[in-house]
DNA sequence: GTGAAAGCGCTAACAG
DNA sequence: CTGTTAGCGCTTTCAC
């Protein structure tokens, strides 16, 4: 592989003008920059990216902390991120945190050490604390799904609360007259607020009690049990909204199991949209976010902020959007 | 962040001495190691990453290149790998080819530049010539699902025909009169031998015809078009052996919404073994490869390849195994 | 406009 | 066993 000294002692230059040249900065007199991209071309040079990260401390590379890139919403998140993050020279490097804080701080640290450029937070495991050290440390990051107030960086996140608000009334208009929750982890925003938009859907309602919100831990195996769970407890829950899809789907098929047909004894709806919602009969009904245009815009937030480019607000929220369909369809079915 | 030199200086040794105690390379006095190991702790000093790519030319960094990491069996394969890359302290890049070998060729390219150490290929649009030139560059390389002969680096695959033939005898045991598949891309390893497998399992009956195979593309839309076009051709048609899950799972949701049980009218078999197997009601019949320890060792190999260790095989090849479910349980309604 | 030279932080001969 | 020194390939002042 030829060196930047190759180039320049074939354009009968200095290294420092050849530099000037592949990055376009300062002044360079046209026809020597002719000869230098000729003597380019000759050899068939390109920049080593580790010399460059070495003296510039700009690697081109940004990382995506995630709970866990085999959990589909992630892999589709992290699709979007790889598409832009190319687009714009950027390689990514990915990290499976499983939620774990330590596992975490151990990313941080090396990601550090390789002088990764900036960081994509979607695990919520991060600290107020962490935040703000990063903020210190000068590395630009962006955060999935936090709560408005905890900005103190790029957050980007989808409107969960009025999500589940859509997700109750829709249930409500398919004829459901007792509706549960299935609920993720209530140290997670997205947890915490669709649960908080069903709450405050549902509360008034003589039916309601706190007994009909069951935690799933947004896995397919949690929406199962919790599913067991509450139907044991409300044999006449007609409506299920749980916190995402997995959820979702897991409570699809513990209620085949368990004799109950979808929607007509029970209406189903999850929340995300991930691609799968489609593969049961019938389909699953979601509040969908639009995964893979949250994953482009945070990968060009955090782009941009590393370029050092000026963008006007903390906060970018994404509508999330009904999508109705076969699990919900009580309606259709008792005209 | 504390340099070498300052490690050196608190020590007062040379930066030699402390490049040796942190590589453990060359003889070093035990008490001036305890010196060295006190100065690193009390500046709480760790290597610089890139310096130490510039200089060794190793980045202790990976490339996972692969169709599409949002595919669940690519999600979870990277899972696997990103583990075990974590655990001998290699960072990964992902690399989403789309199965376009431009795309693949820019990814190679740059990755050279980065100085990453190994490539782990799960795509199939890499050519032999790319192979051997890989090879030549230095380049070690591990590949997926590759037939044993193309090894002239290390592969890793799974017994896709064995695994065919496996899904047609289940099918047959389990009283279908007339077997079809969905294939997936015959220009891949997969796709092809998972055909030969079930053409060899049914060419003898005289119930078979070419027509009984129809592509699928290895995706859940492909699966269900597939269906559609199989079921024109051959209405009696009673099980189907589809070349991978999501056309199986694809497959599974054309038939019920033609109304057709499964798998009563029609019995249905799978292969990979992805968890999503287990969200549809009946569950997936599949000859399930066991991808997490494919990804796992595909990824040790690769270290060890890196680090020079010898290792025996250039094929490793593993075993798929039937899981019975639902999708094919028609013996268990025909007593 | 351009070049010389000093690093970036670490590795790896080569002496001693 | 340990230190000196010369890079790795590029960026970036600072003079000219």
């Amino acid at each position: 592989m030829a060196t930047i000294r190759d180039v320049a002692k074939l354009a009968g230059v200095s290294v420092a003008t050849v530099s000037r040249v592949i990055n376009k900065s300062g002044y360079v007199n046209k026809e020597t920059e002719q000869s230098v991209q000729q003597a380019i071309k000759m050899l068939n040079y390109e920049p080593n990216k580790v010399a460059r990260g070495l003296a510039s401390k700009k690697t081109e590379t940004i990382a995506l902390i995630m709970p866990d890139i085999s959990n589909p919403f992630f892999a589709e998140l992290a699709r979007a991120v790889e598409d832009v993050a190319r687009t714009y020279g950027y390689t990514v490097l990915i990290c499976n945190s499983d939620n774990e804080s330590d596992k975490e701080q151990t990313y941080i640290n090396v990601l550090k050490k390789r002088y990764v450029d900036g960081i994509l937070f979607a695990t919520h495991s991060l600290q107020a604390a962490d935040i703000s050290a990063m903020n210190d440390a000068g590395i630009p990051l962006v955060i999935l799904d936090r709560a408005p107030a905890e900005a103190s960086c790029y957050v980007v996140r989808s409107k969960n609360y009025e999500g589940a608000k859509l997700a109750v009334r829709h249930l409500l208009d398919a004829g459901c007259k007792k509706i549960a929750h299935i609920y993720g982890p209530q140290d997670t925003a997205t947890g915490k607020e669709r649960m908080l938009g069903y709450e405050d859907s549902v509360r008034h309602f003589d039916w309601f009690s706190p007994s009909l919100m069951v935690p799933g831990h947004f896995r397919i195996n949690g929406g199962m049990d919790a599913v067991e769970e509450l139907m044991a407890r409300h044999p006449d829950v007609d409506g299920i909204f749980a916190g995402n899809d997995l959820m979702a789907l897991g409570a699809m098929k513990k209620l085949k199991q368990m004799g109950l047909s979808v929607p007509d004894q029970v209406a189903l709806c999850g929340f995300d949209g991930i691609e799968l919602t489609v593969i049961t009969e019938p389909e699953l009904t979601t509040i969908a976010q639009p995964i893979y245009d949250i994953g482009a815009l945070s990968t060009r937030l955090l782009v941009k902020k590393i370029e050092g480019v000026a963008v006007d607000n903390q906060i970018y929220e994404f509508d999330v959007e009904l999508i109705a369909r076969g699990s919900s369809r009580k309606d259709m079915k008792t005209p």
